[in-house]
DNA sequence: TTGTAAGCGTTATCAC
DNA sequence: GTGATAACGCTTACAA
């Protein structure tokens, strides 16, 4: 059906190894047959086969990119970022999502030794994953990966990813200087260690300060996304506890989390602060224009790639990164006067 | 420095053909040996070659899927679609965006070729192209495709989208009802079939009830984001024109109309209505809740997917499908009584 | 500069 | 039931 190479070596006569070399711009073939060669493969619409051609090479040319699901606005940035930085580099991307199925996570990653990537930058986030054992299949077949967003800490591979702790921390210090004393986290499961990692920075903040953060202070999300955060949130105050500080796992979390506040009537900023993560919603787009932790993912990605390649050319082992966050401050948190402080 | 079906062979002590057979669970070897290979492959931590596989198969198991970009929510949650889709099928997504780039277009579709994915997925986004040709590469190699969400007209293959005429003229139909009768449409270039069917739906309708829509009620947006939006709809209410009816092409640009006609002191719905496109953004995160035209995702993808696989396993032709969209009104449109309408 | 031929890691067709 | 062996389409020494 498709025209191989032996097609266009018999058509311009000549043999399948010069019509290879002249295909692949490699020297030691004289112009003219070159050209020719050129010329019946365009006429004919030859196309080299991949597959082929990554056996012959031992080389695909691929890296793969795995995160946990697509509609999400964080990892569909995150890819856009990626995809750019892997275009330039000449790597074509293989994406696959795993939607924090371990089992669909060890069959992605079993996809990617199979097609033999050269590279692989994972998301984890298979929660209570007691055995990432799995992922060692990469390293067997000597195919350097990096972590990217969050890591296994098991699994020994660098790992690039934002600073949540210090993060998280800067946020909460504000928090705290404007005035909030009752706080509380919204998110992910903290057997996943990028929400440790915001929580042990509340609980380590507050614990400076003498101020205690109790378990239920922490509200977990099976899934980060609005109706479940509203109903979380809204059994939390109608439940009569004093909140006037929350930091959630994302823009809808936190949107849900206001307008909790706007239906039990409580005034945000003056009597309750919210501070999500990202910065990916247009903040005018929404019903409030909320504070938040910005990633960086421009610099993640430039690293993530830095690394890899790295990696894939020196064999290098590569060295983790966590890359400064920004505090963006807007509707849902206090203004700080540094008179007022006094 | 990976482990190949020669390895177990000889570790099982079989010839390459039965360690074949063995692991790839057809029949026509003994039990206790099957046992024996599958063992050693595991201990060895065999993972087979998928570029070996697909070419001695002659098949790749691989479906390409290609869009525009991926951090846009309408573009991603139909890739979620997809993706699950291809999943219950046990074929692989390769996964590719092309920026509405039409030499990454066509490097993507040579990529597809490359990999001899065993069909393709494609949402056209390429503004005056005059020569789609190279899709036909595709067909050239015997891979089917089908056109999802957008189309080519000069290139031949099956497409599945909304009926977007059909939604639109609903739309139209109900701002009217509801005494709207300056209409604007902010969205892409009319060169893409999907803004045409808009576009038309819209004269069309008006054209019936004897009013004009004229050329420059249609809002260029180059790219769908909300600043664009907002200065075009800014520019045109600072001009002194009588708006009162806008459909704009996703949520954030219908959003931005909301806030420029909030700073304009404009009300809405009760001086102007937005109808909005996709219903993917929760509608109480946002400033206003927004009334859309809401797109069935979930039928155009089954719809695609069973035209692809009748394309695949009967070589069938395919056939094109308009997907019906719903109308939900919310906050930025009139209600409609009955009784008012007398 | 060109061609021959051996591989790359599978699967598939045969004999045995 | 099992094992040679020839594909699959390409790359790459090595010869010519």
């Amino acid at each position: 059906m498709s025209v191989s190479l032996r097609d266009i070596a018999k058509a311009a006569q000549v043999s399948e190894a010069t019509a290879s070399l002249s295909l692949n711009g490699r020297k030691g073939v004289n112009d003219k047959t070159r050209q020719k060669v050129i010329e019946t493969a365009k006429k004919l619409g030859y196309v080299s086969n991949g597959n082929a051609r990554s056996l012959a090479r031992k080389k695909s040319g691929l890296i793969g990119v795995m995160i946990p699901n697509i509609s999400n606005l964080f990892y569909s940035n995150l890819v856009r970022h990626i995809e750019r930085a892997l275009r330039d580099m000449g790597y074509k991307m293989i994406l696959v999502t795993t939607e924090s199925n371990i089992n669909y996570e060890k069959e992605m990653i079993r996809h990617f030794v199979s097609f033999r990537v050269e590279g692989a930058i994972i998301y984890p986030s298979i929660k209570q994953n007691n055995n990432p054992e799995y992922i060692n299949l990469l390293k067997q077949n000597g195919i350097p990966m990096v972590f990217i967003g969050n890591y296994y800490p098991e699994i020994d591979a660098p790992h690039v990813m934002s600073d949540l702790y210090k993060g998280v921390k800067e946020a909460v210090d504000y928090l705290f200087i404007t005035g909030c004393r009752h706080f509380y986290y919204l998110g992910g499961c903290k057997s996943i260690i990028s929400n440790q990692m915001k929580l042990n920075a509340i609980r380590d903040y507050l614990a400076d300060r003498g101020i205690e953060f109790p378990d239920d202070h922490y509200l977990l999300l099976e899934h980060t996304r609005y109706e479940n955060a509203f109903i979380r949130m809204d059994d939390l105050l109608s439940s009569g506890k004093k909140v006037d500080a929350v930091i959630a796992a994302d823009a809808f979390s936190s949107l849900a989390v206001f307008n909790v506040f706007q239906k039990k009537g409580v005034k945000v900023p003056e009597e309750a602060s919210i501070i999500s993560f990202d910065n990916l919603l247009y903040p005018d787009v929404c019903v409030t224009r909320l504070s938040c932790i910005e990633q960086d993912l421009g610099s993640i990605v430039n690293c993530t790639m830095q690394n890899l390649q790295a990696m894939i050319q020196d064999g290098s082992k590569g060295v983790s990164h966590l890359s400064p966050t920004k505090l963006i401050l807007r509707d849902t948190t206090k203004q700080y006067l540094a008179a007022e402080k006094k």
